[in-house]
RNA sequence: GCGACCGUAGCUCAGGGGUAGAGCACCUGGUUGUGAUCCAGGACGUCGCGGGUUCAAAUCCCGUCGGUCGCCCCA
């Protein structure tokens, strides 16, 4: 192996994070963190591997080659890299048993593995915020998880014209499918069916929703409610009106549309009974987060699933919650231009950089004085190059976006220093003994980061 | 897991059997100096990796790793 030059690429669908990046990562992040806090919920988090029979229980044993599952070497237990937070969540609260507060808010944001085929927007391992609502049943806890995304997505410079959230309900498509003619049994099949549809020729469509029950016009009928979106502004009561169909088929979302309409989140929202999502977990309401141009994947999903907790061995819980890919996000905020103008730019900004001239006095000043500003919490930097012409180290500390430049100059010696602000390029002279006190008072007018 | 296309300098790419190019970026020093311009110099890469064909492979063939798109799936 001497001389090896051997280039190791990163594993299949997984991601390196230089300085820029995980400055976008942290970025994200906070905007997360910083709305599930503003809405009253507490971080929690759990193992980044649980037992492989966490996940099959639910999802069958199928769900096995989607799965990163390993044991030790020599040992029976088989284990799975977390695909998912969710059974991790309704685990930690099931374990909680009857002493679980009600309700119960809770956030995280661990890092997810999935051994599928990598595509834009879906790699094998990913950073995903979940948000959950425990232990209450009316349409007020959907609408406050849907407003904690909302919430961040704002955060992070999206408004309603860039994000739309689309939001069904189980019980109101199950309603309507049953007014168009689908009977009980075949309703999980019609909600199916309605998954599919984008990926159906017509004439299949048509044809097994046929096979429904559907006459002619139902199927007619079927395919136009699939594929209805209206503003959330309207009321549910349109979609029903529309389709000549009972009102009493949209009353839930009606109840939803006065939850959102007091969080300030209709103009967010659209009515869209095409959303199904997962059809083993929700129980009501169902919504995704798309771009509104609908470039890319969804951004997050959602809804209503009141059996979770006890399908993991709890009590029956009400629960709603959703979760929040960093991938998709990612690649939308970039093309909104929301991340700044420059890569470095979400780095974190260093207040003061320092510069010396070159001479004796001021050579000797520049360590201890970057010893003692970052003493005083300040974020210095200085040149790590032998150059001494300022021009250079100007150069050096604008592209470092520091916001402060020191400059120990010919009156070091006189105890006077030059100051320059390099965001608005003056500059002033500063005792030496007063900088302390000076620099931070300075800072405290001006911005952090160089994006606001 | 299946199918298609792609992989050349840090980045954007050109080349297409005869031992590698451009622009930008980068690095060092100078201009006695203030973020620019300028000057001088530097490194630019086993052409993803491995094997095969050939006198000769970045180029053709096979495999593999990685990327993109579609299927599957999306808990």
């Amino acid at each position: 192996m001497a001389g090896s030059t051997h280039v190791f690429q990163a594993p299949k669908g997984t991601r390196d994070f230089h300085p820029e990046d995980m400055a976008t990562r942290r970025h994200i992040e906070s905007a997360w963190r910083s709305a599930s806090i503003r809405h009253g919920f507490d971080e929690i988090d759990g193992p980044t591997f649980e037992h492989l029979e966490l996940y099959t229980v639910k999802s069958g044993d199928g769900i096995v080659s989607e799965l990163f599952s390993f044991n030790r070497s020599g040992g029976e237990t088989d284990y799975a890299l977390r695909p998912e937070f969710t059974p991790t969540l309704a685990r930690m609260a099931a374990s909680k048993g009857r002493s679980l507060s009600m309700p119960t808010k809770w956030f995280a944001m661990p890092d997810l593995f999935r051994a599928e085929r990598p595509q834009r927007g879906r790699l094998r391992e990913h950073r995903q915020w979940n948000v959950d609502l425990l232990g209450v049943t009316g349409p007020e806890a959907d609408a406050e998880v849907i407003a904690v995304a909302v919430s961040a997505l704002r955060g992070l410079g999206l408004s309603a014209e860039d994000i739309r959230v689309r939001i069904s309900h189980r019980g109101a498509a199950a309603g309507l499918f049953a007014a168009l003619g689908v009977s009980e049994d075949r309703i999980a099949d019609a909600f199916t069916l309605v998954d599919r549809r984008d990926k159906l020729p017509k004439e299949v469509f048509a044809q097994q929703a046929k096979e429904l029950g559907l006459d002619d016009d139902a199927v007619v009928q079927l395919d136009a409610i699939a594929n209805s979106r209206i503003p959330a502004t309207c009321p549910p009561s349109d979609i029903a009106s529309q389709h000549s169909l009972p009102i009493e088929s949209v009353a839930d979302l009606e109840a939803l549309s006065v939850e959102l309409e007091q969080r300030g989140l209709l103009p967010f929202c659209d009515w869209d009974l095409g959303i199904v999502r997962g059809l083993a977990y929700y129980t009501g309401t169902v919504w995704e987060i798309h771009d509104a141009k609908g470039t890319f994947r969804a951004i997050a999903g959602g809804g209503r699933y009141d059996h979770l907790v006890e399908l993991f061995g709890g009590p029956s819980v009400p629960a709603c919650g959703f979760g929040m890919g960093d991938v998709v996000l990612g690649l939308l905020l970039q093309e909104r231009n929301l991340l700044g103008d420059t890569p470095g730019s979400l780095l974190p900004r260093p207040d003061v950089f320092i510069i010396s001239n070159g001479d004796d006095p001021a050579d000797r000043m520049l360590v201890p004085l970057a010893t003692s500003l970052r003493e005083l919490g300040l974020h210095v930097r200085h040149t790590w190059k032998a150059t001494r012409n300022i021009g250079k180290q100007l150069k050096e500390a604008s592209s470092a976006h520091a916001r402060l430049a020191v400059i120990l100059g010919d009156q070091v010696s006189g105890g006077l220093i030059v100051v320059k602000d390099l965001d608005a390029g003056d500059q002033c002279d500063v005792p030496l003994r007063d900088l302390p006190a000076w620099l931070p008072r300075h800072l405290a007018g001006g911005p952090t980061d160089r994006h606001t």
